[in-house]
DNA sequence: TCTTGGTTTTGAAAGGTTTCAATTCGACCT
DNA sequence: AGGTCGAATTGAAACCTTTCAAAACCAAGA
């Protein structure tokens, strides 16, 4: 039966109900065995009689800490940090902390609310994807007591926990794999050179091209406005423009969604893949094995990432004087038919 | 500055260190106006000097009203839900509310555990995308007192606020275009039938279908396992394998990840699409666009539907005796290359 | 100087939970 | 019967904010 007040129950009303003191009440609640078996029976009789739900606010309150973290993600449209939020999920779970999502969406302003709020609520500690990983805001957050972990991103200095994936390391691979091809001019597509990852990737890109010996004017860089489907397929445009002797015969794209815009377009202007134009993506979003030719792509731990992410904020919240650790993972290479003769 | 101490700074040394009274402190946090210009700075500067943030569980408590909703939603890595999800937080915002994400992942026990957890913290209503619609607990947390509306889903009764989009007429839409286009032997494609959605769907198929004047026989069934790539890939060897003189040449999809997979299957067998084989999906997620084809789907608004559903809520909150509503949404058919010739 | 009326500030109470020292209870031992 | 000990229960204080009636203040008018 639920309450039927206008006001939901208390633990003083479960307490005149079951005809206990208050006190045991919140022993049942907390330290059930230290309750008689009768008594107890008769309070969790009375608990759902009323209907009682814990109020977590006077919890709080009262203890002084609460028993959920944050998670700020960039972007909870990409599929990659949904990803990535599902380990932090998996990971929190397994350690009895609720997690609040929230998303920026890659507005500075909504992140700054975001962090106000969870500041305000008193979170244990938070996990963010930022905007800017070199905002003061961050440390400010951290003086301030609580905990802050930095998920796919790196600061310049290492005053943060943070998990990060080896993107040097992933264009290395994804060039590697076209030179063992047989390819000897590549394009690189992706932008803005801005972003650390797409830096990152490139750094790679060019490291195993001049390790292949090769010359760089057959590494071609072609930037793009955004790293999104629309872009990829005017890269490929870009690329039939040259004329047939340059013209590269293996692209490494900074993500999968450009991979694709870059394939679709071949496929229109009657360019074979790979036989014409082999094509390497990153991210292995789930569409890049269901590609029209299954794509090739650079592969990072996403979940991983976020489990890995979730287990540095719980060393940080056992010992509180820990020591800042960066977690940096390694990508692998899928190969598929889009590489593959 | 920071605070030096321990514990973090309260109203009350806030109050010390501008020597005001504790009531006047509130006052520049909630009624700016009846404080003295001099006053007001004074305190303001001593927040900043201390580093002062609200307890927002104290102000929970003692106000009794919270200013967050919940969201949880039963798939977090589906980008129809995140949209949903996006459509949502805009709403709230523009509310003044602010939005608690959570993600089932389609498990009750998660569900359950999320719906817990929402009401301890006392939040202003909840929004849902039920594991099950017809779930008791939907029902008790009404009772209980906390609002909730149903999202993209259609319960028996009417007992809850929902929105949804119109499933049937998805389903005819797509068929009357395949029929426009000249198709006289189609396949739906999709499963499981328990899925309240594929039913609908397939409802929609057949009506269409019948009011032509067809014959039922030609409109086959092929029903899924999953609404994912590989079963749509596996629906098109089953297809293959139907004589020529009796295969649809056109197919409808439940959604659009089946149609990626049949349409992957097509392209390798060498069927051509759409002249030997016409494909229609549904959701129109943003690969729909991207395929090697692109893909013909039916389109349904995603973020109106979130922002309805917060609308929902807000109704309930300001007149709490209202009368539930149920929102019922019309998609549209979005013509692509993957039926038009 | 004394009121008056309005603005600003104060102080105490309240909200639901947890904690902990203190009390009660029962049983067992001498 | 008196005493001891452990287990079970109690009651009051504390957490931090908001609210609201009451008090203080100040300027203007009598």
């Amino acid at each position: 039966m639920a309450s039927t007040a206008g006001r939901p129950a208390s633990v003083k009303d479960v307490a005149a109900a079951a005809g206990v003191s208050l006190g045991t009440v919140s022993n049942v609640l907390n330290r059930p065995d230290r309750v008689s078996a009768p008594t107890r029976a008769r309070v969790e009789s009375a608990m759902v009689d009323l209907g009682f739900v814990r109020n977590e606010s006077a919890r709080q309150l009262r203890s002084g800490t609460s028993s959920s973290v944050g998670y700020v993600m960039l972007d909870a449209t990409n599929p990659f940090f949904t990803d990535v939020a599902q380990g932090i999920e998996l990971a929190a779970e397994d350690d009895g902390l609720s997690l609040f999502l929230c998303n920026s969406g890659q507005q500075a302003g909504r992140e700054a609310a975001h962090l106000a709020l969870l500041q305000q609520h008193r979170v244990r500690g938070i996990l963010i994807t930022p905007v800017d990983p070199d905002s003061g805001r961050l440390d400010e957050i951290r003086d301030h007591g609580t905990p802050v972990v930095v998920v796919d991103r790196i600061r310049a200095d290492a005053s943060f926990c943070s998990v990060a994936v080896d993107d040097v390391l992933g264009g290395r691979l994804a060039v590697e794999h076209l030179l063992d091809r047989g390819h000897r001019r590549v394009a690189f597509v992706g932008g803005p050179l801005a972003l650390g990852q797409v830096r990152d990737r490139l750094q790679g890109a060019r490291l195993a091209w001049e390790e292949a010996g090769l010359s760089p004017d057959d590494l071609t860089v072609l930037e793009t406005e955004a790293l999104d489907v629309a872009n990829g397929s005017r890269a490929g445009q870009r690329l039939a423009g040259i004329p047939a002797r340059r013209r590269p015969t293996g692209a490494f794209c900074a993500n999968d969604l450009l991979a694709l815009g870059l394939l679709q377009q071949a496929m229109g202007a009657g360019t074979a893949v790979p036989a014409d134009l082999a094509i390497v993506g990153y991210d292995d979003i789930e569409f890049a094995g269901a590609a029209a030719v299954p794509l090739t792509s650079v592969r990072q731990p996403r979940q991983a990432l976020g489990r890995a992410a979730a287990q540095l904020l719980r060393e940080e919240l056992v010992d509180p004087g820990h020591e800042h650790r960066q977690v940096q993972f390694t990508p692998d290479l899928v190969a598929r038919a889009s590489t593959l003769a």
